[in-house]
DNA sequence: CGCTAATTTGAGTATACGCTCTATTTTGAG
DNA sequence: CTCAAAATAGAGCGTATACTCAAATTAGCG
């Protein structure tokens, strides 16, 4: 465990350096010298801070998932637009942590109980979201409006899905034709 | 490459080896040495036989990618109905094809180029076959069809990344929500 | 059958990976 | 200032991977 400031900083450089291979080059680019060749560390250091690179990628997968959680404070007010916009939001200026986030829903992470679990967790916590926004708006029965979420974000995930895939793809047009044509 | 029986035999079983190990346990379980174990095949002969380890990869990719088509010869024919069902089952049999998929789209590994363009590829000619069926059902002009088809396969696929995340979701239900809601 | 080319073999190569270990320097509390 | 603990360096280990190659064997055409 790191105590004195060098050691904190090292520390915050590797998981740094984590989060920028992460999102760049993938999983299987995240190797343990790219890492170290980013964070300018040698390997000795490394160990002495953490016990494997595989805790180094799950504490960075760790944040994140909480990043993409929607902030809880605004709970049972937001609209369906807002909560749409938040989403591409999300997507399109934070590329990084999107990234992050389907990787470690699709990606190895579904080996790891924990963490496909959390993301799993906060996948439902945004379906609520948006089908009280939903019952709210239109006024449709509980499981209509969740079922009308499900299939809303499911979409957007896609569109996501897709801009990952296809830079050019024009996400944010998409979700405001998606959700028009609701 | 192959001329004689047995050769194309040995091709065939390394195939059918491939196939097995990429269906059970996934891409990075799909080892030279894992195939060549399975095909009862030495390194030589393989080699003999294919240029590198990623073109028997993308071989049965492909395949599996293809056969999942309702006509994979004849376009203009098949219906929105049919080409879902098609994308659905694919989803549910072929699960860990189908995280592979998703896979490659979001991983963007260095060592994958290959699959990745050929699961951009399979995206449009997907999107393109919906946008036409579309168009052939509802009468709406092409471009219109197009965006249509867009946010349909997205749909489609979100609901899939639902699905890998949590296997008690139902993905035919939903997909046949989102066919209905159109 | 005879002969060429197809096929097979399996030890061997090159490389990349995660990680260890010891020696050395640096830190900061007392 | 002292010194034990923290932090760093970097050579090197063990293992796994994709792939090569020369030699031996087999297939099948004429």
């Amino acid at each position: 465990m790191a105590r004195y400031l060098p050691g904190l900083q090292t520390r915050d450089r590797i998981l740094e350096s984590t989060r920028w291979l992460l999102a760049r080059v993938g999983l299987d680019g995240t190797t343990l010298a790219a890492i170290l060749d980013r964070a300018q560390v040698r390997s000795g250091s490394f160990y002495n801070l953490f016990d494997s690179k595989d805790e180094v990628i799950l504490t960075v997968m760790g944040e994140a998932i909480n990043a993409v959680d929607p902030h809880p404070d605004g709970e049972g007010k937001d609209t369906v637009a807002e909560l749409v916009d938040a989403y591409i939001e999300f997507i399109t200026t934070q590329p990084t942590l999107a990234k992050i986030y389907l990787q470690t829903a699709v990606g190895r992470a579904t080996n790891d109980e924990g963490l496909a679990h959390r993301v799993l967790s906060h996948h439902e916590t945004r379906v609520s979201r948006l089908a009280d926004a939903i019952a709210r708006e239109s006024g449709v029965p509980e499981d209509e409006s969740r079922v009308e979420a499900e299939l809303l974000l499911a979409g957007l995930n896609g569109l996501a899905f897709h801009w990952l895939l296809d830079p050019d793809f024009d996400v944010a047009a998409r979700a405001n034709d998606l959700v028009k044509s609701r």
